[in-house]
DNA sequence: ATTAGTTCTAGTCAATTTGACTATAACTAA
DNA sequence: TTAGTTATAGTCAAATTGACTAGAACTAAT
């Protein structure tokens, strides 16, 4: 499952989006549901995953974390599956790469309709998940481009966490770490004072399964 | 994989310990291991967790939590194995009726030899998801009895987090939690002045999936 | 050119939380 | 009765947080 950043259609501000795929079979025939396929025996987990993302929307993620393995009995109408869930969050330059078709669309996070099997408690999980990693850990930054400024930092969290955040008191806290390295350019062509751009220097903070195919 | 508290042989202090089971085939034949099994048609993830737990070692912990799904390509040299992992924390009363036997042992989960397959990198991920939900979170009372002195508490702490914490402030902080219940009851046959007896009345936090068999 | 409007940014101040420490209460063992 | 030890409450300064003020820096309208 994947999470990116698209401006609201009535706010314009950004929110939280996910592209999912229409079925084109039975079970849940033509209703929605998250990409993703089988295991085969030559690759890890993780690389299933990806392979799975690139194969059905085209998205190479730069985050790609495991979420949970569900494995409860009546998940499928017609055989047992056992899916262990990644989720990847996309900068906004990779989300506009992604294929979009009759069977491939983006949905807003918190309006999604009937989904396909269980998944849409699973998007519930990876929505609660998202929101406690956001409050302690750095991990806002994957959703934005590499240069980025502080109100647009403040703008994620306002989206995920779903309430607006003292703009003055969030940049003290932002600054406070470590991690936000200060640049010397200024992102210009807005409407006001030009804001200064900032660069998140920390690393993805590693599975502990990630050694991938050797 | 069980964590229990078990008093050291050195300081007599409370520490952590995990049971591990011998393997008696190839491959790694003789090493230790964390017990496991197959996963059945007919059962959640959860219950076969359950199941391999109470036949490997007669344990049927109260608290049990998914760990991680570990997936990489070589973790056991003869075929490919995925293994979702599940973790539990046992109460003192509990722990004492494991079966310990030729081939069932209790460790030092700071003081492993070498292990069978990648379980000793799976343990310490497990050590360290533990001191995370410590620091945050209320799992610490899992490890104790229904009533339990905050001294006993920060004894906890101290054996998970590796250090010591002043026992006045540690106090003050745990009584600001709503989900300690002050009881009207002391521990007697101490040595010395006899400590108020607490009770926690939280829920442990249930899993997504944990929806088991209907 | 001036002004109004907006955002960016730095700072103040009180309220709250944290860490280090002191003091007293309550018990056991000598 | 006294010494020793743990339990418990409280104090106080330092650090953090939340609410707020104010000036800086830009655009757009006049």
């Amino acid at each position: 499952m994947i999470f990116a950043l698209r401006p609201s259609e009535s706010s314009g501000r950004p929110t939280l989006w996910i592209p999912l795929v229409r079925r084109i079979r039975a079970p849940f025939k033509s209703l929605w549901a998250l990409p993703g396929g089988p295991l085969t025996h030559s690759e890890s987990l993780q690389d299933a995953a990806s392979r799975n993302l690139r194969e059905t929307t085209g998205l190479a993620p730069s985050y790609l974390e495991q979420l949970y393995a569900f494995g409860g009995l009546h998940r499928s109408p017609t055989q047992r599956i056992v899916s262990i869930v990644y989720w990847a969050l996309v900068q906004p330059t990779e989300a506009a790469l992604a294929d979009e078709s009759e069977n491939v669309r983006w949905f807003r996070a918190d309006r999604l309709g009937e989904l396909a099997f269980d998944h849409k408690s699973i998007i519930d999980y990876a929505l609660w998940r998202l929101r406690n990693k956001m409050a302690y850990g750095s991990i806002a930054y994957h959703l934005l481009g590499e240069y980025f400024t502080l109100a647009q930092v403040r703008e994620v969290y306002e989206a995920v966490l779903d309430r607006e955040l003292d703009p003055a008191n969030f940049r003290r806290q932002i600054k406070a770490t470590p991690e936000i390295e200060e640049t010397d350019d200024y992102l210009q062509g807005g409407k006001h004072r030009p804001p200064r751009l900032y660069r998140f220097t920390g690393r993805p903070g590693l599975d502990p399964d990630n050694r991938s195919t050797p």
